[in-house]
DNA sequence: ACACTATCAGCATACGTATGCACACAATGC
DNA sequence: GCATTGTGTGCATACGTATGCTGATAGTGT
């Protein structure tokens, strides 16, 4: 039914192994044979198996991309891996991680050569288990725990430091925040600078006027009900990544409250919509699409070991919209 | 290195034939044997190799997904297709299309079992070449020409119809639309529904009331510039994709022109940021989620060949906001 | 006690490709 | 003309799992 290169050799009168090294390249066949096979593999339309091609050679081309897809800021990633992996010779699989669900045997099946953890808790096993068993991997975005990888993250503490200089600035006190999940390194970090901003003007952020939830679109909108109510509200919120705070600015919307005079709002990651009209938010650029291909050449580099495993770090950069300014004097 | 079912049949002391029987649960091993066997693959780690069982089963019980990233609706697709490909025992890989590259290949590698293709062109070559290889696959969303598949769509032309006849029911006769790419289906059936709906009410949409581009954010912006700036500009625009209408209402909003007053808005999806407060865009329901699901679901009952090519057209749902709305005195 | 059946495990091999090694042949040097 | 070197191809096998067939053992009935 299919075919293989059995038939190929068959066709052109050689053997299996000349069909392999001709097909291959291997400067030991001669051209005049090196056309034989071609042209017998193109009549028959041959295409080299995967399977028996990675079981011989120990190696798949195939890189697993781990997820919690409910995430959809990891979505924009997938293009520029691909494209990167493709441009390498790799492909890739999809796995979606669902909170605790094991997904370690469909990574050590050997299927795949090698892992780009994307969505990592600073408590996850995963981590451990694959450097264990030598699988090798990369965190991009998210670290996960003191483990030996290599990592390609954003500066998220300098990054959320600057967004909480910028309304220092501009005089605000009364700061709100509302932050992701508490066992993610990006949670940590973002709000680890931002507190460190604060702190170095003599402020402080109290318990009450922070909430922490998911990093999504709903926790915006939670967080205003949370925060907003307060007599003494706050004039400024930090939101730890774009989705949050575009949540946020849309429930002001909806109850009529004004950006910024308000409540001045920013945001980090700066996804294509914060600049959109409806929002122009104000907010910490991540270089997420520069990041996610670096994490793929990375990844192929330690596969291919031609890499150490060491942190990457990415500037960050205010990005200064609409979404920030000073608190009105009504409520500074 | 690696641990095999070798391994685990020297150290159960049985044959490595046992051992994949009794991991496999096959009722001719004894309960015994099988708990030796189980215990001793524990000890070991032992993961069974996909490649070995992929190359012997001339199965790998894995599924590409086809699509162009650029297009983000489809990303909001993976999870859906991904949970529902888990829960039969399937895996993902991600392939994506740029234009005219060639995946030929990668899809007929003996890699995947089948493939859910999402944004076929009408004259694509693709489908023509796995039906001739006979590898299975599934229209989602799109389709792409007159092959024998199996395909899971929208009532494109049903719900572009009926949002033709609610602007048409609020008055409007100066009309335009704003569309993408020709030679999709998609955009060949709600264009073909729109222009029914009009010609039901004698009507027409002529060339320069309509705007062809991508499915994207930018062509509603591209849009409102080209058809904004006429004299007769039309009181009611009719967006192929809520991208589009989004788009289109960002640079409304940009330039000061209020919706549904000036101009009145519909898009067709339904995608979750039509909802928010920012934009609240009236719309046709495009169940993509179920859809998603049910493209998987087919796809394996084809691969298991269970299941016959069929079309499967859901139904769509106008979704009423605030963007739609009757043309104003001034303007009507 | 014998023949017969049922049950369980092992042997051998297939799946498709890659590659170390051996071998055949031609070309070269003396 | 013989030994030597180099070049191109084939043979055999490995990679890890699944499975048809054979064989061994225990259990049953007469």
């Amino acid at each position: 039914m299919t075919v293989t290169s059995h038939d190929v050799a068959r066709l052109a009168r050689v053997s299996q192994a000349t069909v392999s090294r001709a097909l291959r390249g291997d400067p030991r066949v001669t051209e005049t044979t090196r056309m034989r096979v071609r042209e017998a593999a193109a009549t028959l339309g041959y295409v080299r198996s995967e399977l028996g091609r990675g079981l011989s050679t120990r190696a798949t081309h195939r890189i697993a991309l781990v997820a919690e897809l409910e995430n959809t800021l990891y979505h924009q990633l997938m293009a520029p891996i691909h494209d990167e992996l493709l441009e390498r010779g790799y492909r890739m699989a999809l796995l979606a991680e669902h909170g605790d669900e094991a997904i370690h045997e469909r990574l050590l099946d050997r299927s795949v050569d090698g892992a780009i953890l994307m969505t990592t808790r600073l408590d996850a096993t995963l981590p451990y288990e694959l450097a264990r068993r030598s699988l090798p991997f990369v965190f991009l975005n998210r670290i996960g725990g003191p483990v030996e990888a290599p990592s390609v993250t954003a500066d998220n503490v300098g990054g959320s430091r600057a967004a909480g200089e910028l309304l220092i600035g501009l005089g605000h006190t009364r700061i709100g925040a509302i932050v992701g999940p508490a066992d993610t390194s990006t949670s940590r970090d973002r709000e680890a600078g931002f507190r460190d901003a604060l702190e170095d003007a003599g402020l402080v952020l109290p318990s009450k006027r922070v909430f922490r939830r998911e990093y999504d679109h709903e926790t915006g909108r939670l967080g205003f009900a949370a925060l907003m109510a307060a007599d003494d509200a706050p004039s400024a919120i930090f939101c730890a990544n774009d989705f949050i705070a575009i949540g946020f600015l849309n429930r002001a919307l909806e109850l009529g409250i004004t950006v910024p005079d308000d409540v001045a709002v920013i945001g980090f990651d700066d996804i294509d919509m914060a600049a959109w009209p409806a929002f122009e938010l104000t907010t910490v650029r991540n270089p997420l699409l520069a990041m996610a291909r670096r994490a793929a050449g990375t990844l192929i580099d330690l596969i291919e070991s031609t890499g150490a495993a060491e942190r990457d770090v990415f500037p960050t950069q205010l990005v200064l919209r609409r979404t920030h300014g000073a608190p009105s004097e009504s409520t500074a």
